[in-house]
DNA sequence: CGTAGTCTTGACAAATATCAAGGCCCGTGG
DNA sequence: CCACGGGCCTTGATATTTGTCAAGACTACG
């Protein structure tokens, strides 16, 4: 019997493929129950809002696949990525505390994601001690994200920032595979021009130790570590 | 009849200058009551460590005066100044997660802060929801402040970080004072050499828009907020 | 007094931004 | 089907900004 394919209902979050990873780890059954029919499927679309900065906030959204780039802006234009939500991340916890967004939620690749009414984890918390120790966590994370994007993405010439920038995204395990960004969005994670980025990036495949193709980057992670320290 | 002046008791949590603004503003005087003898007022000499990135973390302190940078270092000897915390501001909130202290925590302005043990929060933590909810602030807090500095401390022009910093330090009502920090440290906020720091400053000085003395800056916030623009 | 540290300034080198052009891919509409 | 336009990436030439190195002034402190 199939069911509406844009509503996530109770036995779907049983069956979460990140459910081990996600926000509702360490729920019981009977704490998953409240859940039940409130949480709504979204498929991210490239390109696409998720929300955008200074609406009201009445959802948090869990990443269950794709990629989602946080986006701030200055009185004068100029713009900068902030945050990169990968699956099994949290988006907008900013909403549970009756703030508006803070950012800009894009898709950049193709994905789906939870929207989850602050009401439902309000309710969830009141029951729940640890939800409370899970969003601290969220938040902690998002916070030591930010900071590491200051002083490694930050900071340093524009080829150390694009290095560093690839090995924070590729996999530590594996060939080093990393998912694919516009030259321009790699600027804007970096503080430095479209122009800068690629330059940048160009040297490092010629140097044989970046490529890319449709699926993404590779990268040669030990050679690419040896060259941002000196 | 005198008390140890290195304890602050309970009558002394009640005294608190910055009771309304701080971490425990919501809670009850039976909750205060458990705090008794257990946070540690400790004072803050410029130069000195509050504590150290990587130590093992027991404790949160909040700070009641005075100015504290917190440091964070790249493998290569660099090092940015990721935050600062002033009067009322909480630090080492990751201890109440059981994760070792993230930063360097370096005196930059005298003062005096207070040292709450974990388990101590922890017990706050069990009786009274209202605490959660301000922890929850205070990490959004750090976090919005952190994702401020990508987007406003680290794009642009030396000489519009520098206005920004300005901007962002001083008083919003009043003549917008701010407090001192030295060239190196402007620098380290901002991604930039101290000299080309130092040069902003002195341009900005020259142009009437910025001034010193031994309390600290003194800026006009309108005119500074013109020459952001362009 | 020296000494050490910071701030400032200058001269120069290096990195980055800016402006411009060409190639490539892709979707659209004639 | 093909021509066209719009993005995006790349590269080059050039201007601007920033980093680097060095020196002198000043302050704080023993």
């Amino acid at each position: 019997m199939p069911r509406k394919a844009a509503w996530c209902d109770l036995s779907d979050c049983f069956a979460c493929t990140i459910r081990d990873s996600a926000l509702f780890s360490g729920l019981r059954e009977a704490d998953l129950a409240v859940v039940h029919g409130a949480i709504e499927e979204i498929p991210l679309r490239p390109g696409h809002w998720l929300y955008r900065g200074g609406q009201s906030a009445d959802s948090v959204f869990t990443v269950r696949g794709g990629l989602v780039k946080l986006v701030q802006y200055l009185p004068n234009g100029d713009h900068r990525i902030v945050r990169i939500a990968r699956s099994s991340d949290v988006l907008g916890l900013e909403a549970t505390l009756r703030q508006p967004y803070q950012h800009d939620a894009i898709v950049v690749q193709a994905g789906l994601a939870c929207r989850i009414p602050i009401e439902v984890l309000d309710e969830l918390n009141a029951r729940n001690p640890a939800l409370h120790q899970e969003l601290m966590r969220r938040w902690q994370s998002a916070l030591s994200e930010a900071e590491a994007w200051l002083t490694e993405l930050s900071t340093g010439s524009a080829r150390h920032r694009v290095i560093r920038l690839v090995l924070r995204l590729s996999d530590e395990q594996g060939r080093g595979s990393a998912p694919l960004f516009s030259r321009k969005d790699m600027g804007a994670m970096l503080g430095v021009t479209t122009e800068s980025a690629s330059r940048a990036v160009a040297e490092l495949k010629r140097a044989g130790l970046l490529g890319e193709d449709a699926r993404g980057f590779w990268c040669d992670r030990e050679a690419l570590a040896q060259r941002v320290t000196d």
